[in-house]
DNA sequence: CTGAAAGCGCTTACAG
DNA sequence: CTGAAAGCGCTTACAG
């Protein structure tokens, strides 16, 4: 079990240890008999190169640094958990980074998983990204983001078309027959967030009724409260993401008023705990799995040709209990 | 930025590389005045030690590895959440290992964080434990866990008091006047879910109404349809877990019924989606943010001394909107 | 195609 | 208390 080193497989197969090592990481530099041979050796004994004195030789390793805001917030959960798969499918470790949206953990973090010799570093914003601080670690050079941040020359980036997604929501709820759309802003100030703010704006055609434009966890509440206080209130409520679409659901009917029945409701993220909520949530989905493994493809294809990539996903509207035409 | 060793500030601070070792890694070793010459030398060069440098030579890194099912169920995403700042207070790293329930996930995990030199690891179970697969491992024998698992000999664990949990939400359905209480067993299959039903079906004195006794995502939903097709159906519910709570609340208002007004529902977890779920789950908390560093302090107690320790949790009822008094 | 050597950035007995 | 040496487990020019 213990002692199996390059050293102790290079004797068993009769071959110099440089042998060894080529077989495992160059293949093709040795000749495929003795490969073989070298391999199947190294099989019966059990024994794997380790990753971490390979890791301080070649000054890279396979940790990959997923630095998000948190991951209680089920989008975070959900890429989190996706980029754990397509990272450990592809020979990565995903080293979670909860930065509590502290630019100083982020710089943390940074520093740590340089010193790791991690060859590219994933983040998704819970604000605007801030290049000039990323980039003032080496690590920040190699980091892909998930978010828009308008195809940025260096930084490749993933989002899905905000844009697009805000006007399904709309389209559905107009078709259903609503005429005044609120919008209720939450959680982030990404420029995701602003990109979908900025699509709603344009679609309420000169008359947008955003109920709470704030930027943290309890947006969904407030907009609510906003909501029941109006006179002229809005028969339907777009809201910029799941999260905050609970929120306003679960506050509108705690005063008295039903969803869909005087309110129709659509959030966006397609979160799956949104097909349990109550109502279940109509909402735009966004391909969050898809995102994670092409923010890694993006990482490699950087690495190898330095090409910068910017990839827009196709969101999709996600019908479900919330939204129905307006009453009377 | 580059280039910097242990021997570049052995060179500037005018000592031998040992002394900067040391200096750094066992400071009561070394000369006070040479350790904060060393030091400020260090410093002003903006010097910190390899990890990876560290591991490789000790045998043991700061990696820790976090094994859990998924992370988009919030309880482990919770976990994650504060394991991952508990680690990084104490100088670790967690790694995310989700493993999807998948044994052999598991395996490659505690394999590839054995040959990462992980001192310890964590695992939240989705399904018993099985202790001889993980000790197959090296690793296995240094894990601590967070479930029961019956005072372990050698695996410390972490748990919150299932017995007095659901004690606490039966009780609060008593006092509100709830003489038919049912019970929905969701998701997993730990030793904890087995100790909540089995206090449930001892309070329920002889007449136990277990609606779903699966163990996956969908418990709640069926379990909230066996309750429709009841005739005699109970006022309350009890679910072993939020997640299941919401599932079960989420159908049964699709099907006309009321909650609180025509059941109520109470949860375990305390997860805080709940405060915000429609209407607000009155549930029972469990200290997850204690359960994290806990776990971590028995994993270094273990390594320090060898002791094996087993922490169990006092919950807390969390009276919110789900329940109420019976109807009529 | 394969081997011998140097070295990645540290730690830790062992002397002194 | 500090230094010199060996070595953790690899990789990669460089010869041959």
């Amino acid at each position: 079990m213990a002692e199996l080193s390059i050293d102790v497989v290079a004797k068993a197969a009769g071959v110099h240890r440089s042998t060894v090592s080529r077989a495992f990481s160059r293949p093709e530099a040795v000749k495929a008999e003795t490969r073989e041979h070298v391999l199947r050796v190294a099989e019966e004994l059990g024994y794997t190169m380790s990753p971490l004195a390979q890791a301080l030789r070649r000054k890279t390793s396979t940790f990959i640094p997923l630095i998000v805001p948190n991951v209680t917030n089920p989008f975070f959960a959900e890429l989190a958990e996706t980029m754990s798969q397509a990272a450990g499918d592809r020979g990565y470790q995903l080293v979670l980074c909860v930065t509590n949206g502290d630019t100083g953990q982020t710089a943390g973090y940074l520093t740590a998983m340089q010193s790791l010799y991690a060859p590219f570093g994933i983040v998704a914003p819970s604000t605007r990204v801030d290049i000039d601080t990323l980039t003032q670690f080496d690590l920040g050079h190699r980091v892909v983001v998930i978010d828009r941040l308008d195809d940025h020359p260096t930084v490749p980036t993933v989002t899905v078309d905000s844009r697009r997604g805000i006007q399904l929501a709309f389209e559905h709820l107009r078709s259903l027959g609503h005429r005044r759309i609120g919008y209720v802003s939450g959680i982030s100030g990404t420029h995701t967030a602003q990109d979908r703010m900025d699509a709603y704006r344009d679609l309420a055609d000169g008359d947008p009724i955003v109920l709470d434009s704030g930027a943290d966890t309890e947006a969904g509440e407030r907009a609510a409260a906003q909501f029941v206080a109006m006179t002229d209130r809005p028969t339907a409520i777009i809201a910029a993401n799941d999260m905050a679409a609970f929120g306003v659901i679960s506050v509108l009917t705690a005063q008295g008023l039903r969803v869909p029945a005087d309110v129709s409701v659509v959030g966006f993220d397609g979160l799956r705990l949104g097909a349990r909520f109550n109502p279940a949530l109509t909402t735009v989905r966004q391909p969050i799995a898809d995102m994670g493994s092409i923010a890694i493809d993006l990482a490699e294809q950087k690495a190898a040709d330095g090409s910068v990539g910017h990839v827009v996903l196709e969101p999709e509207l996600l019908v479900r209990a919330s939204t129905a035409g307006p009453s009377a």
